[in-house]
DNA sequence: TAGATTGTTAATCGATTAACAATC
DNA sequence: TAGATTGTTAATCGATTAACAATC
């Protein structure tokens, strides 16, 4: 029963399955069984046989799963085969660590970054430098730009966002704490940092009062 | 109808209402309805009341809530008032970011950085001197250490993961691409960025989709 | 063929929305 | 008092779990 849609929560536990079914590739294991999987991951078989019926068949009745096709499958839905062009904005000390990280596995090349401060200007991370904001703007029509970083102080977030949009860039990839997606028409993601560590003082404190 | 226990997906959801509200503060706002709030954070009015419902009767009838109080309360529940203290346990890029993020504010207080890198020894960040990982134990022996962010390679994670949890911290901020809470038996939130990242390369595969 | 395991339907559970009596 | 808005119950919606016929 392949869906038109794919439900939300689905979509968020792909990555999850993608990462788990690398590992087993590493280890060799070609075929697996929704039952095994569950219990590696911590889910009902049940549930993972629902989540993969609601995009496709990719499994063998008496058999199980195919790890490396079911991968390869789970990475068309995510599109991380497609290269998307990346830039930071933003190359304070997140903007810096992000810039570092290696995305180029999920499909996102990074092209350039870009500040307002001129102490930084010309400095390269990665071999890509540092380049003032008033150049994003020709930048962004000189080379397709798919995704922002954005990692620029909470006060300058909307305006930043809005020029982003103006530019044609379709996509942000947001860590200010400014709720950009209900103020943007294109695809926003927001990381919230501090209220995921909210949550996280939450549960200790639970954790606390439990041995208490 | 105060619950015993108030849903996670309710938990989840308070710190972006801590937001709001410390916003409406902010513009001396000093009473809101849960139909204004709604508008605000585009949610339904329905979902806010039954949300605060859960754990407590904050409003009152023909009035609405009060902002300033049921901030307080809201924060109260999250347990941002009591300090926590707090140790970065990998000073790379990531690591360093996070040590200068201000988390005082939601109740984290950094009192200690530590890596394997010897270069990196006696370097400080905000007053904080790295320190080399085999300092750690006498370190929280010494020092009461509520929480780790761990900010270390992949292949560290497990090892550095289940060390600290030996020293007796019993909560970790884990930046890492490994499912630690599902290995260890202290408390564990997970930010995995890269799986973050690959629902935006969905979403927005599906934006440009349906331009085309 | 017999055993295993999927794909899928049905049952359950939980979360969101709607509605409205209670009450400020 | 009249109007506004909560707290809460009931209705709806969606997601998870259970069960099993289909089939490799």
């Amino acid at each position: 029963m392949k869906l038109d849609k794919v439900p939300e929560v689905v979509i968020q536990r792909l990555p999850r399955y993608y990462r788990y079914l690398g590992e087993l590739l590493e280890e060799k294991t070609n075929r697996i069984s929704s039952m095994e999987l569950s219990r590696r991951m911590g889910l009902t078989s049940s549930q993972i046989r629902q989540d993969f019926c609601s995009f496709g068949e990719f499994g063998l009745q008496g058999y199980g799963y195919n790890v490396k096709y079911l991968r390869e499958e789970i990475g068309k839905i995510l599109d991380l085969d497609r290269m998307k062009r990346m830039i930071v904005v933003g190359a304070g000390n997140l903007g810096q660590a992000l810039a570092n990280y290696q995305f180029d596995k999920v499909g996102f090349e990074l092209i350039g970054i870009f500040d307002i401060n001129p102490r930084l200007n010309g400095f390269a991370i990665r071999n890509i430098k540092v380049m003032m904001m008033d150049a994003l703007e020709s930048f962004v029509q000189e080379n397709q730009v798919d995704i922002a970083v954005l990692t620029i102080p909470e006060e300058a977030a909307l305006d930043v966002g809005m020029y982003l949009e103006k530019t044609g860039i379709q996509a942000i990839w947001n860590f200010t704490p400014v709720d950009l997606n209900t103020m943007l028409h294109i695809c926003v993601k927001n990381v919230h940092l501090d209220e995921n560590l909210m949550t996280l003082a939450y549960e200790y404190k639970n954790l606390l009062k439990k041995q208490a």
